[in-house]
DNA sequence: CTTTGCGTTAACAATTTTGTTAAACAATGC
DNA sequence: GCATTGTTTAACAAAATTGTTAACGCAAAG
């Protein structure tokens, strides 16, 4: 009885879609069903229909996010570039991916301070927990050589610090600075340019 | 009747701490009425009897924090230091600032995020927001003299991301890391030093 | 045209969380 | 001691949110 088999991929894509927007922005705590539903044009109780609770529904979204984390990631681990193009293929592979959605980052950050045992697992077994150890590895190799200079670590988190919390706390500092939407996201597109340079020149002997 | 003054001090202070600690960790909706008052020890109809609600006890909470806040942005504004000294100065003083209250970072960056219109306000008569825009003026200025070089936002968000994210995302760059408490703790305190030397060199001609 | 089965809806029930109240309590002034 | 006043408590009420159910609708199969 393949009747209604259109209709109801299309609900339940549609659902996935509204939660995902809804929970994003609020997390697991602050999203409200209602929301959702409203999101989707649709009754609240079809939520349930398909997927029973707002713990369930919210592991779809949640392992859908993740992954969407190891594809970013993933953006690490690309080929054997020497050192420094690594770090600028990185640098533009993450900040294009975080581009197309911003709210993300935050999201990531705060699931991760609520549930920390999840991650720890998922950092053993995903392959962006593996692309990652195989960067900073990278890293310490480049600095053994001599290369580039620093604390393997401290230069690791500092790539991430700088790409991701620009999307992260974006709403803060486009206030502190008196920003509108467009000239902060004129900002965020020159600064692939402006992060190579800086840290490439930040990490030299 | 300054009877019972001194018990009444106590609670209300007792309240107060009890509710930074939940709020900073759960946000405003995230946090629990009961959970505070179980922290507090006492009985959650005494938050009201306080309080009167949740609401109020968070504004109460919250202008606290951005006093805090304003203390930790003020630290940038200090004298008539040469830029790189001023640098310096600021990433010592919100590293340690941030190393005695962690959670502080992500509960600011989140409230941001839901009730923007607070803040555009903030930013405009807190010295917070002065001593800020007094700092991006002194890079421009170190710019336009070719003391440094780089776009002056760029270069303000970039030390923000640097001195912020670690605190913010501690758990999720911990996971990544995989360091113990004690072992991330060591990485952030030798951060500093690491963070002058990056930054200075990142911006020097 | 009736039956069957899934999708849908609205109304209802259960749970969770916040807010209120009346009574008990404790200390102070008389 | 006893009245008064502010604090505390427990029980209750209200509101918000999630979860369930029974009935309806509609499309396909027989």
């Amino acid at each position: 009885m393949d009747k209604m088999t259109d209709d109801k991929r299309d609900t339940e894509q549609a659902i996935k879609e509204a939660a995902k927007k809804v929970f994003l922005v609020n997390g697991l705590k602050g999203a409200r069903m209602q929301a959702i539903a409203d999101e989707a044009g649709i009754n609240r109780a079809m939520l349930h229909y398909y997927f029973r609770t707002k713990d369930k529904l919210f592991e779809v979204i949640f392992a859908d996010a993740m992954q969407e984390m190891n594809q970013r990631m993933g953006a690490i681990a690309t080929s054997d570039l020497p050192i420094l193009k690594k770090i600028e293929h990185f640098v533009y592979g993450y900040m294009e991916s975080a581009s197309s959605n911003p709210e993300f980052d935050l999201f990531i950050i705060n699931e991760f301070q609520q549930n920390p045992d999840y991650f720890t697992e998922m950092m053993k077994t995903s392959n962006a927990g593996t692309a990652m150890k195989a960067f900073v590895h990278e890293i310490e190799k480049a600095v053994k050589k001599k290369e580039i200079v620093g604390d393997p670590h401290q230069i690791f988190l500092s790539m991430i610090s700088l790409c991701v919390f620009p999307f992260a706390a974006k709403t803060m500092v486009r206030t502190m600075l008196g920003h509108s939407e467009k000239q902060y996201t004129k900002l965020l597109d020159e600064r692939k340019k402006f992060l190579v340079q800086f840290v490439v020149k930040g990490i030299s002997p």
